[in-house]
DNA sequence: GACCCCCGCCAC
DNA sequence: AAACGTGGCGGGGGTC
């Protein structure tokens, strides 16, 4: 289409594809307009917007890669998901139909209201979020139904079916022909930093930074190449004691997050009832026992202080970790917030080991009502519009400063691998972590060190030098070898643990011989 | 049938 | 009284 007046344009009088045209150079136009605005009010770009841009390489070259999809193990496991999710059903609409004359589709959270509090009479469950309280059916409201003997049955079918649909949802994605996934990653889209990941602009592949680590096994390195991944260890706590250090000159938490297992010292914390021996190694294994479906006593103290870093509350501490709110009153008095619980939890004066994060909540409460913005210490500036003085904004800016820093710590160790080591293929970034592919005939010990001294950022402050350090995993496909669901079933049955995903992740330490043989086809079984 | 919001739920 | 944050997706169920 040649040159044309819009203002004078009939627009109605075009067809379909010269108005695409039109649109197209509107849009353009308009993007080009703001950035002479901006051009305008910066002499200079900020540095974090050159950052934006070079990583739009490695990004891209990810998308277009794709990641390769075992077909043959995708299709079996979908295949008995599908068998189980028919037999689930069938009980499912035979209970249902005794109760009520008709067939409830379990995925209706609608029928599913009609079904539970009309026909059954069950009493209706509140579930409060973001400060809105309704009635739900959701997993928490389900379970809290559980009480009632005659419900129980159908609580666990609708759980169980839900879980394998999100499992199949995951599994049946459509992907390319080449039997490759390609995610669309968008490195602008988000208020900290972080890319996300979703479907492509050709309708294929997904979301892959929300696989759970059950499924991950389709994923596949391409034949002759072995995968590495590695995960920034314990990011966003250390990064949280670092603004602690550098702020008040309280380095506790940091010191603790480097000394060792912060995760099992919080287990101890939160349940000092387990038999504890003091030996780092044998208290660990005791932290991993099983609390709570697929969670380990330790998941659940990492997820506890996760919530605790960001001021979340011990209510809300009780309802995610289900555990009764009394415990995490007490665990919190000792964590962080000391005295502040000690009249509600009768324990008289506590010493808080890290009183730092209230401080630190209450410096970020000052900058939001003072100046209104953050910047991390990669430079990434952040204005806060809401309500200067809501809970709500004050929760977003105590979140902000450690999640960003996150994003760009680990992008700026993707882009260094990209850009300096051309013998490694990017294939996903998950927010504290990075997956790559490598050919199977290099040192695994020179490629994954390698990515590994890419991987550290350091920052320093009056004399202290200040290092996430990486953890480096090593296999051909992209699911750990046992799941946490293998170990209970293993457990339940009283039967020895076989390996059932031979290729999946292993820990990477220097030098390690990895005496695996890839497997060929069809290995893994789900049971 | 396209579109949108709600709900429930996956990740870090 | 309200009660950590950042995202994306699929299905249901409504409207146009």
């Amino acid at each position: 289409m040649p040159w044309v007046d819009t203002s004078t344009l009939d627009r109605k009088a075009l067809n379909s594809s010269d108005n695409q045209q039109v649109y197209c150079g509107l849009d353009s136009a308009v993007t080009v307009e703001v950035l002479g605005e901006l051009r305008q009010l910066f002499n200079q770009p900020p540095a974090i917007y050159n950052f934006e841009r070079a990583l739009q390489a490695p990004y891209l070259e990810m998308m277009q890669r794709g990641w390769l999809v075992d077909e043959l193990s995708r299709r079996a496991a979908s295949t008995m998901l599908r068998e189980r999710l028919e037999h689930l059903l069938q009980k499912f609409h035979l209970l249902t139909s005794a109760i009520c004359d008709r067939t409830i589709n379990p995925a209706s959270p609608k029928q599913l209201k009609e079904l539970l509090y009309d026909s059954m009479r069950l009493p209706e469950q509140q579930i409060s979020f973001k400060g809105t309280r309704r009635v739900s059916t959701n997993r928490e409201a389900l379970e809290k139904l559980e009480v009632y003997l005659y419900a129980r049955p159908l609580v666990s079918l609708i759980l169980s079916i839900r879980d394998i649909e999100k499992q199949l949802s995951v599994l049946e994605t459509e992907i390319d022909s080449d039997s490759r996934f390609r995610t669309s990653y968008n490195i602008a889209g988000t208020e900290t930093g972080r890319p996300s990941s979703s479907e492509n602009a050709f309708g294929t592949g997904g979301n892959a930074q929300n696989i759970s680590p059950a499924l991950r096994f389709v994923l596949i390195a391409d034949p002759g190449m072995r995968l590495c991944q590695i995960d920034l260890e314990q990011v966003e706590a250390r990064d949280v004691g670092w603004f602690e250090g550098v702020l008040f000159d309280d380095w506790r938490f940091l010191n603790a997050c480097e000394s060792g297992d912060l995760h099992t010292n919080n287990s101890k914390l939160i349940w000092p009832e387990l038999p504890w021996t003091g030996r780092a190694g044998e208290d660990r294994k005791i932290a991993e026992r099983l609390f709570y479906r697929d969670f380990s006593y330790r998941d659940m103290a990492k997820r506890g202080s996760h919530l605790s870093n960001y001021s979340g509350t011990a209510w809300t501490a009780s309802r995610a970790l289900k555990v009764p709110l009394g415990i995490m009153e007490e665990f919190q008095a000792r964590y962080c917030r000391g005295r502040a619980v000690e009249q509600r939890t009768g324990l008289g004066a506590i010493e808080p080991a890290y009183p730092g994060h209230p401080r630190y909540w209450q410096w970020v409460s000052q900058q939001i009502q003072t100046i209104g913005w953050l910047t991390t210490p990669f430079g990434r500036k952040r204005h806060f519009f809401g309500r200067q003085d809501s809970g709500e904004t004050l929760r977003e800016a105590i979140a902000y400063l450690p999640q960003s820093t996150t994003a760009d710590r680990m992008n700026l160790g993707l882009w260094r691998c990209w850009k300096y080591m051309p013998e490694i293929q990017l294939l996903g970034q998950g927010f504290d972590s990075i997956t790559f592919q490598f050919d199977e005939g290099l040192s695994v010990d020179k490629v994954v060190g390698r990515a590994l001294e890419l991987i550290r950022v350091e920052l320093k402050h009056a004399g202290r030098s200040y290092i996430v350090p990486g953890e480096a995993k090593i296999g051909w496909n992209w699911g750990v070898v046992v799941t946490p669901e293998d170990v209970a079933r293993a457990k339940t049955a009283n039967k020895r643990l076989s390996r059932l995903n031979p290729d999946g992740l292993i820990k990477w330490k220097p030098g390690i011989k990895d005496s695996r043989q890839r497997a060929t086809g069809l290995k893994r079984i789900m049971t």
